[in-house]
DNA sequence: CAAATTCACTTGGATTTTACAAGTGAATTT
DNA sequence: AAATTCACTTGTAAAATCCAAGTGAATTTG
C-alpha cells in the first residue's frame, strides 16, 4: 500500500495531495461522464494514459477512498471500478471545473449544452449525475 | 515562453493541462485566501514549495492567463502577482474543493466556520471573495 | 478442447518533473 | 559603503511519467 503524506491541514492542500496530477480526475471523469469502469475502458478513454501510470493511479485512488475495485458481473477476467461516496462527492468539483474551462477555453461542442443546462439548474444536473452512478 | 499542448478538447482535460499538479492551485489559494502576492510570500506560504518549482509555476500560470505579474507599489525589487479574471473565476472551483475536502478529511479548524458559511450562502461568500481581490 | 486472443496488470528503461542546495545581480536597508 | 533582501537561475539528485515489451489467468475461437 502507498503511504499518503499530507503536506498540511489545508483542505485544498489535502485534496491536491490526492488529486493533484494530470490523470486522477480524468479517471473520475471517465466514470461519471462516460460510464467507464474497467481497466481497459480507462486505458482507451482517449487521452492516452500509459498502462503503468493507470495502474498506479487506480491503486492510489482506491487507497484514498475515491474508487473501489469490485468483481465484474460478466467476467472473472475483469474488475469493476466504481466511485465511493467520497468519489461521488467530487461531482460538484468536476462541474465547476467544466464551467470554468468552458468559459475560458475552446472546448468540445458537447460541453456547450451541458454548461447551458448547468446555468439553468445546477443542483438538478448534479442530482441526475449522482443518480446515474447508483 | 512555454508551449501548452492540450491533450484533448475535454474541458476537464484542458483544466488539468494547466492546473493538474501539486502546486498551481496552492498559489491561487495563497492569493485568494491569504492575501499573498509576491515571490517571497509564496515561497514562505507554509507548504514549502521550492524556489525553482515556484519560478516555473508562476511562469506557467502567467503564460496561461491565470495570474499577471505587475509592478509593486512599494518596491522596485518586488513584483506583484495578481489574479486575472480567468484566475478569479477559479474561486468557485476552490470553494467546491474545500467543501469536499472538509467533508472527507480532517482539516484545519479554520475551515469549519468557513464551510458553515458556505452552506448558508455560497453565492455570497464567492461574491465577497471576488470583491476582496479588487 | 487446444490455440489464439483478451484482460489486467508488471517490468525495465528513457524522459520529464520535482526537490534540494547553492549561487547571482539588482534594489533596499543599515 | 557594506550588509541584507529580493526575485530569481543554475546544477544535480530523486521521483513521477512515458514508452515498449512482457506475463499469467480468463475468455473466445476454430
Amino acid at each position: 500500500m502507498k503511504e499518503i503524506h499530507y503536506r498540511s491541514d489545508c483542505p485544498i492542500g489535502k485534496a491536491l495531495d490526492i488529486l493533484g496530477d494530470k490523470w486522477s480526475l480524468l479517471i473520475v471523469r471517465d466514470i461519471v461522464f462516460k460510464g467507464k469502469n474497467t481497466y481497459g475502458d480507462f486505458l482507451n478513454a482517449g487521452e492516452g494514459i500509459t498502462t503503468s501510470v493507470l495502474a498506479d493511479k487506480l491503486a492510489l485512488l482506491e487507497c484514498n477512498g475515491i474508487i473501489s475495485k469490485g468483481i465484474h458481473p460478466k467476467s472473472k477476467a475483469k474488475f469493476l471500478y466504481t466511485l465511493t461516496p467520497k468519489g461521488i462527492d467530487l461531482i460538484p468539483v468536476l462541474v465547476e471545473v467544466i464551467e470554468w474551462s468552458e468559459k475560458h477555453h475552446d472546448v468540445h461542442p458537447f460541453a456547450k449544452p451541458f454548461v447551458k443546462q448547468l446555468k439553468k439548474d445546477k443542483a438538478g444536473v448534479i442530482k441526475m449525475l449522482r443518480q446515474s452512478l447508483k
